[in-house]
DNA sequence: GAGTTTGAAACT
DNA sequence: CAGTTTCAAACTC
């Protein structure tokens, strides 16, 4: 504020023209709508062209008064004049108090008073028919803490003590505002902002949600993972803009996963589904489970702006392979992992999402299945060799091996079928399975089966793969692994390419 | 429902 | 701008 300048008198004028309530109007992040139809939420009334009447008109006082009383200044936002037809066909198309009906979410939180989001950002008062009620004592409900004044509306049925966000109190609250906005213009904008990605996705017909926080949370104890966290109240995943420790609010986040599941388990055993949760649990309840070395990864990966891009996009690459080889057909997992995933991945959705294909998948999957191989090889023989030294050097040793049936030593040699192997396979598989451990009957069947699917097929990339495990297979170690870490990384840097191109 | 925890907002 | 305090929602018991 200037020198000059009080902060009554100088508050309406300012207000007017800093406040910017562009993305107010839009969808909230998790209720985003085809084109088409219109739209079914807003936390806020719909925009107008003369705010003067959008004060007339509104009956319930419990919106934005200060928000429009200069028109004129509201019409040359630059919103409405840029290409944003959005929002100006949100302005025609709907009046200005009519609170439309609400969108049932994929995903539903059982119902109680804290409920609602505490923050004011666009996902908050999913329900309108209850506006959100504070229960301030010591703000006069005319400050930031205060939800309603917050979200821009008067207190109406609140609990809370000393209101002067109300009629009654009009001078005081517009200091209140000015003042608020004196220190933070943007403090009565949503905080969350979409992207451009979110733009695209809509016309996907996919529920995409690609926000961003403004200006970031920055938890310490919550691990994001709480409504204590905007960035996770808003559904969105903790951005560069954030400064919170421990976050574990980011895309492949297994607690995160794990909170969703929860929440639509919670759900959908209260609305007696028990079906669905027994498919849900049965095919993805292993999902949570998690490598350490794949957790390393993954947050090692999880990389906010201090991450090297390259490494960005490779971690983007193994978490667009973890969503791709899931059965996105299945109507189950992958059914709420995409919607709950949809609404709250984020600023960093892959940039590989629609440049990997399955046969960079297959390609990756098969380099593991060698990795596999050689390292069966690798083990049987060295169990071979301390066979042989232990059957030379100790007798009850010697015992002990002559027992084993020949079908037995067999098995020793069969490449996938040894516990290393298997935890390789497993590694392996795991891509398809999200992490579930598999029996060794069932890695014994997939032991059989790598070579039809992986191989099957009859394409270049398939018989160069065979070439590699033949020689793997026949020539020594150490070239065996150059070759097979040579061609994985081919893969990888392929991928990154078409990312960083696409990115 | 009371008490505690949490993190944004406010203040210094 | 960093550290501290205030505040009210979220959470726990």
């Amino acid at each position: 504020m200037e020198p000059s300048e009080t902060a009554s008198d100088s508050a309406p004028r300012k207000l007017v023209r800093q406040l910017d309530f562009t993305l107010v109007h839009e969808d909230p992040p998790h209720l985003k709508l085809p084109p088409p139809s219109p739209p079914q939420h807003s936390l806020l009334p719909p925009p107008s062209h003369s705010l003067l009447q959008l004060q007339l008109n509104l009956q319930s006082p419990g919106q934005r008064p200060w928000l429009y009383s200069e028109p004129q200044e509201q019409q040359q936002q630059p919103w409405l004049h840029s290409p944003r037809p959005k929002l100006v066909s949100w302005v025609s198309r709907f009046p200005p108090v009519q609170k439309p009906p609400v969108k049932v979410l994929p995903v539903v939180k059982p119902d109680s008073p804290r409920s609602q989001p505490r923050f004011n950002v666009e996902s908050k008062d999913t329900n309108p028919k209850k506006q959100k009620q504070c229960n301030c004592k010591n703000s006069r409900c005319l400050k930031l803490y205060c939800e309603c004044f917050a979200a821009g509306i008067y207190c109406d049925g609140c609990n809370c003590v000393n209101c002067h966000n109300n009629v009654d109190n009009e001078a005081a609250r517009q200091e209140a505002v000015g003042i608020t906005l004196e220190r933070n213009p943007n403090a009565f904008r949503p905080k969350i902002a979409s992207s451009p990605q979110e733009q695209r996705n809509s016309k996907e017909n996919e529920a995409q949600v690609i926000g961003k926080h403004n200006k970031g949370c920055h938890c310490k104890k919550s691990g994001c993972l709480k409504k204590y966290c905007e960035c996770f109240q808003a559904n969105i995943l903790c951005s560069e803009n954030c400064k919170c420790m421990d976050c574990k609010n980011f895309e492949g986040s297994t607690e995160r996963r794990a909170i969703f599941h929860r929440e639509y388990n919670q759900v959908h055993i209260k609305q007696g589904t028990s079906d669905a949760v027994t498919e849900v649990v049965g095919s993805s309840g292993y999902r949570n489970h998690i490598t350490p070395k794949r957790r390393k990864i993954q947050e090692m990966f999880s990389g906010k702006a201090t991450v090297d891009q390259t490494v960005n996009t490779t971690a983007q690459y193994l978490q667009a392979i973890d969503r791709m080889a899931s059965p996105s057909s299945s109507l189950s997992d992958s059914f709420v992992f995409d919607q709950v995933n949809s609404r709250i991945s984020g600023s960093s959705r892959s940039v590989l999402a629609d440049v990997l294909q399955p046969q960079n998948v297959k390609n990756l999957c098969s380099l593991f299945v060698i990795l596999a191989r050689v390292a069966a090889k690798t083990n049987a023989e060295t169990r071979e060799k301390i066979d042989r030294k232990t059957k030379a050097g100790n007798f009850k040793t010697s015992v002990a091996s002559s027992a084993k049936s020949p079908q037995e030593t067999k098995d020793v040699r069969q490449p996938v079928c040894d516990d290393h192997v298997n935890k390789a396979v497993a590694d392996a598989v795991d891509i398809d399975n999200y992490n579930r451990p598999l029996s060794p009957e069932t890695l014994a069947l997939m032991c059989d089966e790598q070579d039809s699917m992986f191989f099957g097929n009859t394409s270049a990339d398939g018989a160069s793969h065979k070439n590699i495990i033949q020689k793997s297979l026949n020539s020594d170690y150490g070239e065996q692994e150059r070759l097979i870490m040579t061609k994985l990384l081919d893969v990888l840097r392929e991928l990154v390419t078409l990312g960083s191109i696409k990115g």
